[in-house]
DNA sequence: TATGACAGTTTGTCATGACATTTCGAGTAA
DNA sequence: TTACTCGAAATGTCATGACAAACTGTCATA
């Protein structure tokens, strides 16, 4: 029943149960608040820090989604550890690997605009004759290759150079041109590796391969962007925290 | 600009917010609602099923929750057309493969209980000496092999037997038995079936595979099961919606 | 001792009201 | 014609109040 000192700035734009949420998120994940511990109830908690409750319980709201807190009616709530992963999120490898300290390169191994065969025009819903980028890509970690990447997107999203795209990942530099993803399509699978594909990846043909194909939706539902990841299995795989 | 004819039940035990929420569900899923639709604002939606706003909100919320449909500040609530494929779920193979109307069988391969090993036991926070379930299945889907399973489980959990794990998923089971689950951490990975993965998947060795490791996890965040799985990558695949 | 009823605590649901912020289009002025 | 301003419309945020439902522990009773 540990007590939470928290500073609310009334006159801030970030809301005020973003706010409290932002707060107990991360004295969760520094362990101030470890698992197991029962938080005060909503009432004594919206007093304490002089908020209404549904303004409380819209805060609590957000860490049941995240994963850090159970609440049970007539019981109360309470911690829940051990530090959940963070969940899978929509920020592809790039960011990813950073975020783990490794230093990711690129080498682009071709890059050009073609006028988009049938699957992909389907897969991005174009027209007869869009023209689109197509990308192929090689990811690099510790100087050691990890991934085969191949993309397409239209050529109307943004200006893409060889010199940007060995210099940051795909999405950020979408990001920056304005572009605004909001969800993403997945399949994971399994392949093999083929000639090309091993000798790409450094590892022998008949190994085995992590297969992501990814499809990039707008806000509007509308896709962006497709593309199929090929990685090294004994290298990589995908974290998913589930929740029902 | 199309409205919906809802029946609201006030008398029901279910939520007011989730008879409109699962209403609205349905209708785009169903195509009722077709993408862009552009919905009412909440307030005359309110006042349309004698609802407060609050409440007519909080259907939204799921309804933006589940990616259904998008709202933008000054403009409204537009509909972005039924997801291509349900996300991926805490309910495991059996319940997905039963909704696609296939039909699942299992072949119980072995049923034993052991004292847990020491991999198990770290990965499901059991003391010395606990004693578990260790579970291997064969499972098949119109007659043919798709996916070899190994579980581990406390024996404490529920009374297992092999007619129970042939009629149904072993999620099914634990949930019937009253254990009751709320998050799961999933690694999705890949690899080569080895000789005797390849006899009983009726494939070649050295075919791809796509291996998933699930640790599930109560609402306490205590480990419940831990299980191993390969499934037949020409077969099967993990669909993942992701939002941000 | 064991069982069942009851009361207290806590979250879940719902209503009403108010103001803030963002977006977009219409109208106006240069 | 173009650019700017302003207001309408819609969602976002927040407060207050009330009752319902679920869980827990206690107390009385068989």
């Amino acid at each position: 029943m540990t007590e939470l000192d928290i500073t609310i700035d009334r006159s801030s734009p970030i809301p005020l149960y973003h706010q409290v949420a932002s707060a107990f998120d991360k004295a969760i994940r520094e362990g101030v608040l470890p698992p197991e511990t029962k938080l005060e109830n909503e009432i004594s908690l919206a007093k304490r820090y002089n908020l209404s409750r549904p303004t409380m319980r819209q805060a609590m709201d957000q860490l049941v989604r995240d994963g850090l807190v159970v609440r049970r009616r007539g019981v109360g709530t309470q911690v829940i550890g051990p530090p959940v992963r963070r969940n899978l999120r929509l920020s592809s490898l790039y960011n990813d690997l950073q975020d783990e300290g490794a230093a990711p390169q690129t080498r682009v191994l071709s890059l050009e605009t073609v006028t988009a065969p049938e699957p992909i025009r389907e897969k991005l819903g174009l027209g007869d004759g869009a023209e689109v980028y197509h990308l192929r890509r090689l990811r690099l970690v510790d100087g050691r290759p990890l991934a085969l990447m191949e993309n397409w997107l239209p050529v109307t999203l943004a200006q893409l150079t060889r010199e940007d795209l060995e210099a940051d990942g795909l999405y950020n530099l979408l990001r920056r041109a304005g572009v605004d993803f909001r969800m993403a399509h997945q399949r994971v699978g399994a392949a093999v590796a083929d000639e090309e594909q091993a000798s790409q990846l450094k590892v022998e043909a008949g190994s085995a391969l992590v297969v992501m194909e990814r499809t990039a939706l707008a806000s509007s539902g509308a896709p962006i962007e497709c593309g199929r990841h090929v990685y090294r299995a004994d290298r990589y795989a995908f974290d998913i925290t589930l929740m029902n």
